[in-house]
RNA sequence: GGCCCCGUAGCGCAGUUGGUUAGCGCGCCGCCCUGUCACGGCGGAGGUCGCGGGUUCGAGUCCCGUCGGGGUCGCCA
């Protein structure tokens, strides 16, 4: 737990004091966190990537009358002896120490990050982002994206998954409404990439089931903080699946491996921001649009659900089936892009699904077409030439599963 | 894009029916305090009140415009 891969061997992590005696040799490298100065006592608290340390400076040290010098957030080596001691936080504290910076002296911070509380607007805190995400809390977040990513790819590689990674630099913007990003391709008009939604398609008919996580981009020009002009998206693809309820089972198992990975790989992180982590049942209970229509109270005629008809649907699946998730599906197919799979039995509904959690819309997914002929059937439907697609379709000329999958919003 | 709200010191905010020198907490600087952990106490510096125009004897405050931010609805593979 060292960092032994480095040459400086004998580097300890704050959390690691704890399990320190008296007299130890103790070297820490961070940032100085916080001064707190006394008439006879000076604490210093140092942070690196695992926590706190408390440091004690007595009168009778030189080190005593330059920490009215020392600034926060300058980086130093601190060099010392352990001293348990039940005032210290951790139980163990740091004294006799020396102090070597390894940074020019901080300027202050635009806020303090000390605080338990980061009390800074958004706008300020993306001004200063590099030093912001000092903060406790904001790394709290970083902690939770990267434990969520983790428990992702683990749990859908333990489902034979590939993991995957597709173009973002895209020559055309064919899917949809959605506005997109252009960008100057060597004097060729090209698009940031919206989706991966046609790769990890192509991709399916390569290894079966694959999955990636990366960056989408959408110049959504509206003004609502529901979009972000980046973000990163969970995307994940499976073939030889019977419909979208296939796909739904192994999302199931993906966002319990994600919740769970949180939990055992960010509890700081989780404790820090006084998370209650969800529970993912055993089977997410499944609604159909029509029906979920019904529980909202909406005309039984509407084309999709508002805002305001989830935040219902959500608190009928905790009332119901005490489930924080809750999936509805067959949405209509007029308002689902034209590689949806319709549902057999009536197509004016689809074999797609949204999942809702806690009232918001969480995962998108659904059953694809599969067949070269239903391409060409839904393309020209939509009044599009086939020919706008002809390097996607090659998949589907070529011998394609029945296949689905969805798109998750890190965020 | 519609509707509502907000821009005042580094950060978070207060500022009465328009009134003379624009305040508070934290930070910053100085002094003091035997163990703090959001330490505490005393003092000090720091602001063309987002920007432009207008009304008025007088505008942080009222009006118009503009830029930026937040909320909500709509839109959104």
């Amino acid at each position: 737990m060292t960092d032994s891969a480095l040459s400086n061997e004998s580097r300890l992590l704050s959390t690691q004091l704890a399990s320190l005696n008296q007299g130890d040799p103790v070297v820490l490298e961070g940032w100085l966190h916080r001064r707190r100065e006394l008439a006879a006592v000076a604490f210093l608290i140092i942070r690196d990537r695992a926590g706190l340390a408390q440091i004690v400076v007595t009168p009778t040290e030189d080190l005593f009358t330059q920490i009215s010098e020392m600034k926060e957030e300058t980086v130093y080596r601190v060099t010392g002896k352990a001293k348990p001691n039940t005032a210290a936080p951790g139980g163990v504290e740091v004294i006799e120490a020396s102090f070597t910076p390894l940074s020019d002296p901080a300027k202050a911070p635009p806020v303090e990050l000390w605080r338990p509380k980061l009390t800074a607007g958004l706008p300020v805190i993306l001004d200063n982002a590099p030093v912001m995400w000092r903060h406790p809390a904001q790394r709290a977040g970083w902690e939770l994206a990267a434990a969520a990513m983790s428990g992702f790819r683990s749990a859908l590689d333990n489902h034979g998954f590939t993991e995957i990674q597709t173009p973002k630099i895209v020559s055309s913007a064919t899917e949809s409404g959605a506005n997109v990003f252009s960008v100057d391709y060597f004097g060729r008009r090209a698009f940031l990439a919206q989706s991966p939604q046609f790769y990890k398609q192509q991709m399916v008919g390569v290894f079966e089931r694959v999955y990636e996580v990366g960056p989408v981009f959408r110049a959504e020009p509206h003004d609502t903080t529901r979009h972000l002009a980046e973000y990163i998206s969970l995307d994940a693809e499976l073939g030889f699946i019977n419909d979208h309820r296939d796909v739904l089972a192994v999302l199931r198992d993906a966002l319990a491996g994600m919740i769970d990975s949180v939990a055992s790989k960010a509890a700081p992180a989780v404790e820090r921001l006084k998370l209650e982590l969800p529970v993912v049942p055993a089977e997410i209970p499944v609604i159909h649009f029509t029906k979920a229509l019904e529980i909202a109270g909406a005309p039984a005629n509407e084309p999709d659900l508002a805002p305001a008809h989830e935040r219902a649907i959500g608190e009928w699946a905790v009332k119901e089936h005490g489930s924080d998730f809750v999936a509805v599906e067959g949405y209509p197919m007029a308002k689902r892009p034209f590689y949806t799979h319709p549902q057999p039995s009536d197509p004016r509904w689809s074999n797609s699904f949204d999942i809702l959690f806690r009232g918001l819309e969480l995962v998108t997914g659904g059953q694809r077409l599969h067949r070269y002929s239903d391409y060409v059937a839904a393309i020209e439907a939509k009044g599009d030439s086939v020919e706008n697609y002809a390097d996607y379709l090659q998949a589907f000329e070529h011998g394609m599963p029945p296949h689905g999958g969805w798109a998750i919003g890190l965020e």
